[in-house]
DNA sequence: TTGAATGTT
């Protein structure tokens, strides 16, 4: 696909004489429109005299005199490490610095320092490769900070990561190794936290943070270098920013960029960004024998618990570590692992086993017990104890076990899907990928020597599993994507060079329903609507909603409501407390539906009831707490942007017979499309336009008789769910979406039939009242 | 009559 790129090179300010002594003051942070912007303020250091240190002494340094851009050498950093001042603010370094200081240059990148400036002085786009144990994280962007020299130019380095805990713990090594205290010259940046300050010069921040930037910044102006890290993984947020780079690298020929990657697909990512270099350093990992089963197996949750206790029983000391794919699987396998090692530890001279679950739902404290050391010898002498860890593949990449040695890989993972036709995302168990099957086995060898026991034959590795996992753009709902692009200026999203393209079946879903919530117009242009919902980190039907509430006078309860549908489950049912936990959920069950009761509880937890002890009060009332509060944060952000809207915050009082039926219709107006009818059974539903025959998820507190319904989500599992339900009147429909709900467009059928119903019934009423009730659509 | 992998704004 040919790189598309929305400037020419007739564009003004891609002539070199403009890239000279322009603006070289700019205010930090102040968003720049996209056209204004001066790219260039970098350049006024390249290819001239030796910059000019230390005038005033704050901002310069005379340990780095006589650098220039882009022109630093190994052995020049080298030097200037070695102190005595820190090149970055004169001030002495510790004994500690240089104790670090000696383990980073033992690191294998340390060993290709010089060949990475010469590479990165040569090329605008780079691509690197370092396998765990390379140190490329916490030293690539070090070796760039000694050549941008951000203390002279102003500019930022960037060093994007998927995850928030890995953006703040390399933060707080980096900001160690440089001796300088975190959120001064080293930062971090996460959603809810921003850890920087004036003097940030290297920053680590999440993937989606900087598309958030991206967005007010279109050239993203304050940064020299943008380092995007982990970009195998290729979440959503990297693919799109991976496209971005590519546009903005045409309009910034000063901006540096810097793809690292775990080996496998390098030449993918080389390829993609027009051939550029590749640096590739290996990593620091022990050999990891692996295994296959001679014969495919039948039932490999039975052969993963067999082979736990056979390496048990035969091999040498050693933690465990299996993958399976969901929390019911794991507590399961636990359960039945903890028996037989009780077992076998009365009737052989095995060691004790403990045995631990691990996945993304644990409480914090609950994941950390993982790291407990494994179980001493029952007597002096005798046979070692072993840990085992269950797990789902948040231990393949999020977390990191020292100690294991012993893998066990099924080979399966849940992965998310999305079927476009009918707008549904669902989880699947699935095979995993070759680079997943390498990664697991590679978490035996961090600390010596260790095995992997595939549990599918050689045969089934090579010919069966795929190279890398889709990427999740591939594999998911793009309505949020879509008006992001937007957002970026994106206008041709048709030949955006993705990657991996999307299919055009997702991408056009993905329009039409921006369509239908009126945040794109018929031509595809973003909206007033539109530009307002895509300053809100929502999907765009929860934005839609938010931004609607005041017209229904009661946009504090939507804002709560929404929050509510932004975070895990408030309500919590423990496997041996469930009736115990149904009993509670009712006494916060409202008539009309599930949305109304999760505001209840909301209520509640924000009253007086739950003092003076909140997390005592959630426990009893089995509400989780953890999702309380973190509704609470998300509603604070919320809030905070709808104020920055002028978007007003109201209720109708509480006494007023439209309280519930105000949010009830306010929710219809995000959530217009999620609509499902009772069928003439009265047992099964079925949703409007789609036509999926689907059943209430069995945790509602909605009592059968409602004929329409707006549901939040479509589960997928062992039958087709709707779940988090309310009940409403279609009459709303056709007031909130005339587009949408315009009758011509229905199939022949029962929704059909009862819309038309409906509308007959309007017409008698109006004229029986001789006058037109406002039938105009609410945009 | 209840299968929520992992992330992010």
């Amino acid at each position: 696909m040919a790189s598309v790129s929305r400037r020419t090179a007739e564009d003004p300010l891609d002539r070199p004489s403009k890239r000279h002594k322009q603006g070289a003051e700019k205010v930090k942070g102040e968003p720049i429109a996209e056209d204004r912007a001066n790219p260039y303020l970098a350049h006024m250091f390249d290819n001239s005299e030796p910059l000019q240190n230390g005038n005033g002494g704050s901002r310069g340094s005379s340990t780095m005199k006589g650098f220039i851009r882009h022109q630093t050498t190994a052995k020049m950093a080298h030097v200037a490490e070695d102190g005595p001042l820190n090149p970055f603010n004169e001030k002495p370094l510790s004994q500690k610095y240089f104790d670090i200081l000696k383990l980073r240059r033992n690191l294998p990148v340390h060993l290709q320092r010089q060949e990475f400036l010469d590479m990165y002085h040569s090329t605008q786009i780079l691509v690197f490769v370092g396998e765990t144990g390379s140190g490329k994280t916490t030293q690539i962007p070090q070796f760039v900070l000694f050549d941008d020299l951000p203390h002279l130019t102003g500019l930022q380095v960037a060093c994007t990561q998927p995850r928030r805990v890995a953006a703040m713990s390399v933060a707080k090594r980096v900001a160690d190794e440089m001796d300088v205290k975190l959120g001064e010259e080293v930062g971090y940046n996460i959603r809810f936290e921003d850890n920087t300050g004036s003097k940030t010069m290297l920053k680590y921040m999440t993937d989606g943070m900087l598309l958030r930037e991206a967005m007010n910044d279109h050239n993203l102006s304050r940064y020299s270098c943008i380092i995007l890290d982990e970009a195998h993984e290729r979440t959503l947020a990297t693919d799109i920013l991976m496209g971005l780079m590519k546009e903005i690298a045409v309009r910034r020929p000063d901006l540096k960029i810097i793809i690292m990657s775990a080996t496998l697909d390098a030449q993918k990512f080389q390829r993609y960004f027009n051939d550029a270099p590749l640096l590739a350093v290996p990593g620091r990992t022990h050999p990891v024998e692996i295994y296959y089963t001679p014969e495919p197996e039948r039932d490999y949750v039975e052969a993963a618990l067999r082979t736990v206790l056979q390496i048990h029983a035969t091999e040498p000391e050693g933690d465990i570590l299996l993958f399976l794919t969901g929390e019911e699987e794991i507590e399961d396998a636990c359960r039945k692992i903890k028996l037989e090692g009780d077992e076998l530890l009365r009737e052989t001279d095995c060691g004790p086993l403990s045995v631990f679950a691990l996945y993304g739902t644990l409480s914090p404290a609950q994941q950390q017990r993982i790291f407990d050391p494994a179980p001493p010898p029952r007597k002096p002498g005798g046979a070692p104890g072993r840990k085992v860890v269950v797990s789902t593949n948040i231990a393949e990449t999020s977390l990191t076990i020292d100690g294991i040695v012993y893998v066990v890989d099924p080979g399966f993972s849940k992965q998310k899907v999305y079927n476009p036709r009918i707008r549904v995302e669902s989880l699947l168990v699935s095979p995993i990928s070759k680079a997943s099957a390498q990664q697991r086995a590679g978490r035996a060898g961090r600390t010596k020597p260790g095995k992997c026991f595939r549990l599918y034959t050689e045969g089934a590795y090579k010919k069966e599993l795929i190279e890398q996992t889709h990427p999740e753009i591939l594999r998911s709902n793009l309505a949020s994507t879509v008006l992001e692009l937007k957002k970026l200026g994106i206008d041709d999203l048709v030949h955006f060079d993705f990657m991996d393209p999307p299919a055009p079946e997702t991408m056009m879903r993905a329009l039409e329903e921006l369509n239908y919530l009126a945040c794109l117009d018929d031509d595809g242009n973003l909206t007033v609507l539109g530009r307002m919902a895509s300053e809100f980190p929502l999907d765009p039907a929860l934005a839609v909603m938010l931004i609607t509430s005041p017209e229904f006078e009661c946009s504090n309860e939507i804002l709560s409501l929404t929050a509510l549908l932004s975070v895990p489950q408030i309500f919590v049912r423990p496997a041996n407390a469930r009736k115990w936990a149904d009993e509670a959920k009712m006494r916060f069950a409202h008539p009309d539906g599930d949305h109304l009761t999760m505001l209840n509880a909301y209520h509640a937890f924000k009253s007086e009831a739950a003092q003076p002890d909140p997390m005592a009060w959630c426990r009893e009332n089995y509400l989780s707490y953890r999702s309380l509060t973190s509704c609470d944060n998300v509603r604070a952000q919320l809030e905070r942007i709808m104020v920055k809207n002028d978007l007003l915050l109201v209720s109708t009082p509480f006494e007023d017979k439209k309280y519930y039926i105000n949010i009830r219709r306010a929710l219809c107006a995000g959530f217009f499309m999620q609509v499902a009818k009772r069928t003439g059974n009265g047992k099964t539903y079925v949703t409007v336009k789609d036509n999926q025959t689907v059943l209430l998820h069995p945790s509602t507190v909605l009592a059968q008789e409602s004929e329409w319904l707006i549901y939040n989500e479509f589960v997928l599992t062992s039958k087709n769910y709707i779940r988090t339900v309310t009940q409403i009147k279609p009459e709303w429909l056709f007031e909130i979406s005339s587009v949408y709900y315009d009758i011509e467009t229905f199939q022949k059928g029962e929704v059909r039939s009862a819309l038309v119903r409906v509308l007959d019934k309007q017409k008698r009423q109006e004229a029986l009242n001789g006058r037109s009730k406002g039938k105009s659509s609410k945009r």
